[in-house]
DNA sequence: TACTTCTATTGATAAAAATCATTTCAGTGG
DNA sequence: CCACTGAAATGATTTTTATCAATAGAAGTA
């Protein structure tokens, strides 16, 4: 059940990939596994960061609230993901929220932990930095889309995200259950306006539902929906 | 003119100011002093970068254009910040451009003196880090205001932040040269809905306006404004 | 099974913003 | 100084999206 870092299914691929069999084994005497049930909190906006999150099964959402209860999605991650590193960096509170989308688990790092290792090791240090810059180059990228792009295109989108991000191709046809309020969160719009041109796009026959769950039968034309402002 | 790095004004506060006086003696010798007029091209979304910019005077706007010649910017830099970091960083193109909104001087430091810099001086690498998590908060914060606030509210962010970014306290009010597209731009949205909800900041005597100058009368009433759904 | 509750869906309407058209204004060059 | 040009400003209209209200459907529970 607890998985153990010099094991770990992402040893190779997780920003600790640079590490050492002796940091990883420090990493693992010194990590906390922890277990979240669906809809759980795992670090709030306006709390201080006291570590990080290295995600080893699930989803999680990272979002942040209006005063008007209104969310936006800023982030999806999935397992191998770390999670919550900018406030760690910065030094600062959480500015948003990471909520699960499912059961997930996660371990624990702490910050002290975690400082002496990019300290010693450089090219965790590097991977990290690169990994900023991505992450800055995606915010980036939904930044112009969500002022550019109309609901119809974004909502076209987000569910490519959720596939490119989830998709484990188990199946011909990737299926995620997921409420249409968070879906309206990542696209950011109205909940009713997502299922509006959710419904088109199954009149379309480019998706199916059933309930909660939404099965995406043609992700080529919704990268044509998508993209047409590109 | 041409400004030595070992006496630049923004020595102490730029991303080099962990740099010894050789390594800035090194950077002096291999850095390349430029000027761009205002409505310049710095450097342009899709090319490959060859080095970052270190603005010493002027202002620029980093923004991406949409297909449908829609502009939307995504960062506004002052003198004494960097620029074109996070490219080079990532090892990627260019994903946006860079224009300068007035007439601009920057020293171009080419990617293999930087690297070598990164890698032989932790501090910068790790105030790089830091300058890399500040912009991607930045960023989010950018994201959720657009997805969440109405424009009224946008506008006299990007006002203030206008303000916070270029005011130099030289006079009581502060007073900038804009153009509404470029202004549209930083908001968001269509140039004519900026016309007028800035007429309504004339009439309820927030701002005034001459040409192209928008003066800020009432900062406090703009903060109001801005952070109605904070 | 019947009941309760939550969520998805659809419809009607209102609000917000975009677009198109026109007029006014400021700066530029002869 | 005046004509010219481009940008700012305003008005009218359309489009997009949000909001409010009601219904239908799924999932869990007694």
């Amino acid at each position: 059940m607890n998985p153990s870092c010099n094991t770990c299914e992402f040893k190779n691929s997780s920003l600790f990939k640079n590490c050492s069999s002796d940091e990883l084994n420090h990493l693992n005497d010194s990590k906390c596994f922890n277990v979240y049930k669906k809809g759980q909190v795992i670090f709030h906006e306006g709390n201080r960061p006291l570590g990080l999150f290295c995600v080893f099964n699930g989803k999680v959402k990272v979002s942040r609230l209006g005063s008007d209860g209104k969310e936006q999605v800023i982030r999806l991650v999935k397992k191998g993901d770390t999670l919550g590193y900018r406030s760690l960096i910065e030094n600062s509170k959480y500015s948003a929220s990471a909520i699960a989308l499912d059961d997930t688990e996660a371990c624990f790092i702490s910050a002290s932990e975690f400082n002496h290792l990019i300290d010693s090791n450089v090219k965790v240090a590097s991977d990290l930095m690169r990994m900023l810059a991505k992450v800055l180059g995606d915010t980036q990228d939904k930044l112009v889309h969500l002022a550019m792009k109309p609901v119809r295109e974004r909502l076209a989108e987000a569910l490519l995200l959720l596939k490119s991000t989830y998709d484990d191709k188990k199946s011909e046809h990737f299926s995620i259950s997921i409420s249409r309020e968070d879906l309206s969160s990542i696209v950011g719009t109205a909940k009713e306006t997502v299922i509006r041109f959710l419904s088109e796009f199954k009149e379309e026959g480019i998706v199916s539902t059933r309930g909660s769950e939404i099965t995406i039968l043609r992700a080529d034309k919704l990268l044509q929906i998508s993209s047409l402002y590109d």
